[in-house]
DNA sequence: TATGAATGAGTGTTCATTCAT
DNA sequence: CATGAATGAACACTCATTCAT
């Protein structure tokens, strides 16, 4: 990939984390980028492609991250926890928007390239957390349940936390599931 | 309220739940509403005004019915499930497009008016959930974070379910917030 | 039809004939009308119903003018040599481009809503030649041949000056003209 | 003629004849040649000049079958017939779009070079009929007028087989090209 | 209260061409 | 002879808002 793609890439990353896809315009991120308009359109057919290769770098990079945590030596809980500390620690220093997945599939008509982008992340985010259930719970019935519960806790901690620009949906979604985590498998009645 | 005011006011909840607030333009809501453009601004001192009105108005019909589930005489827990299969079976037959509260709220820049209603509508939310939660556990500790678990459920339910255009998300968060529910207050060490 | 919208349509006539649909861009069609670009699509929806619009009067111009003419109380012969002695001066006058209707069909793809304005304006011009055709020829079978005849030669003679930058095609084709009305029904042996 | 220039030039004759030279843009011309934007330049120095020599190859081809038409050893008047017939056949079998040189003119602002190629194919095209004309017309005078009726009756016939998307004004430009070949010189009273 | 007309600033995208290598 | 990268200017069009009546 060349360096000026890099740069637009780079610059597209910053601004549509800053306010989101639809409030960055082709002239602020050429600007921005410091290349010509024409110059933008050689490396990018269209702002959705653009955006689409945003989003994938994104997940390239949360995936990264949560595959090495995966792989750490330490108990599964601990790494429930961790992830939610992460998150707590990303939003007390950033001025975090919530999910740039979600928030972008959002402002997206249709089905085009970005919602499938997203939708492949999203599963991707999904396995992550089975697999760091099946390392608490061996039965794959109860672990899928967990993960799927782990899943939804997170997602909803980080939509809320930008809601309420607050804390507290992190401090609560990280007890809830430790909560779940620690439960014996009473879910079977 | 005027009649004609009523009747925008109706275009524009139809329009921006149909593809959000971004998505929808002026043209088309004065259009569709039947009222000249200076009659819309007659009535609306700006578009952002307009939404700020739509939400309450949303805000105002949910906690309607979240108050009513409330009073209702029957177990705390069926409440919550409840909850779940209204999600669900709103999911199944419109084309639903997510928390129209958060979804605007990550369109809108810095700290507007349509901000303030977006908090004070999860305000009112959360505390809903607070409230089933005390129906179910009387210790008022507990209580609250299990308010807050089926809070973060429910939101992240209804994300993800939007990303995934898949029901799993709404069943896996009715049956994790049931476990909480039903869990022993083993949360306390 | 307000005045602005007049002003616009006159200002594209002006500038269509002179130098064709394709080359005169939106910015410069508002610059010389003397509104702003909002303003210019409050009255078009687009540049291509502006263009419609255009030949339609145009169209409605030209059939009058041939409508008067064909009830001229003079030689029929006289006005098919007058519709030439008309294309001449014009041509001598104006900086003609050739037909407005032809070349801008040209220009446009596939079948929009220009080309059916064409295609009408068209059958409508040869409705003339037929009907001028038929006060020279009673046999109706003569008549549609000899006006479809000068039709031709008229539609040559206006693409063949446009290409020659010369009159020599007008002079050409009013002699072949005349000569076909004035010929025997040799035509039939 | 390198074997690249070749290629381009097959490229934009193929593109020119379908759509017309402004619908086509310099990108999808070498994206479809496979070649880079560079080396385009090498080989012609704008579009505008690749446009002359596309035309000039056309004329080229053109002039080579009138001329081989002309040696014939038929009846002049079949000749006549031959070309209308030709003219059929291809508007029949091609999607047509007029007459390459016509069109293109069109679109040219003032005089440029292909203008001077178009008047120069226009010329050699009138001088075929005029030659077709003296083997039926031993009368130089006589054989002019008819060698340009023929010429704008084709002319004529191009132009609107093209607008109505129809095939009778080649038919009623070959009926009314037979007529005058057939006609007495009474055009010289 | 209601309106039709007008607007400046913006949208994303494509144009034919040139540069450095 | 060939190329990938870059460009300024233009493209058609839409935005939310305001003005005069």
């Amino acid at each position: 990939m060349s360096v000026t793609k890099q740069r637009i890439l780079a610059t597209a990353a910053t601004l549509f984390n800053e306010r989101g896809y639809e409030l960055v315009g082709i002239n602020e991120l050429i600007e921005k980028s410091g290349v010509a308009k024409a110059t933008f359109y050689q490396h990018f057919r269209s702002k959705e492609k653009l955006c689409a290769e945003w989003l994938r770098q994104e997940a390239l990079a949360s995936q990264a991250s949560s595959s090495d945590l995966l792989k750490l030596p330490i108990p599964a809980v601990e790494k429930v926890a961790h992830k939610f500390d992460g998150l707590r620690q990303f939003l007390a220093e950033s001025d975090f928007r919530g999910c740039c997945f979600s928030n972008t599939a959002t402002v997206m008509i249709q089905d085009n390239e970005v919602h499938q982008v997203v939708r492949d992340y999203k599963s991707g985010s999904r396995l992550f957390w089975h697999a760091v259930a099946l390392q608490i719970r061996p039965d794959p019935s109860a672990a899928l349940l967990l993960g799927d519960s782990l899943f939804l806790l997170f997602s909803g901690a980080v939509t809320e936390a930008q809601n309420a620009k607050a804390l507290w949906p992190v401090d609560s979604a990280k007890a809830a599931a430790l909560a779940l985590c620690r439960e014996t498998v009473s879910t079977l009645p």
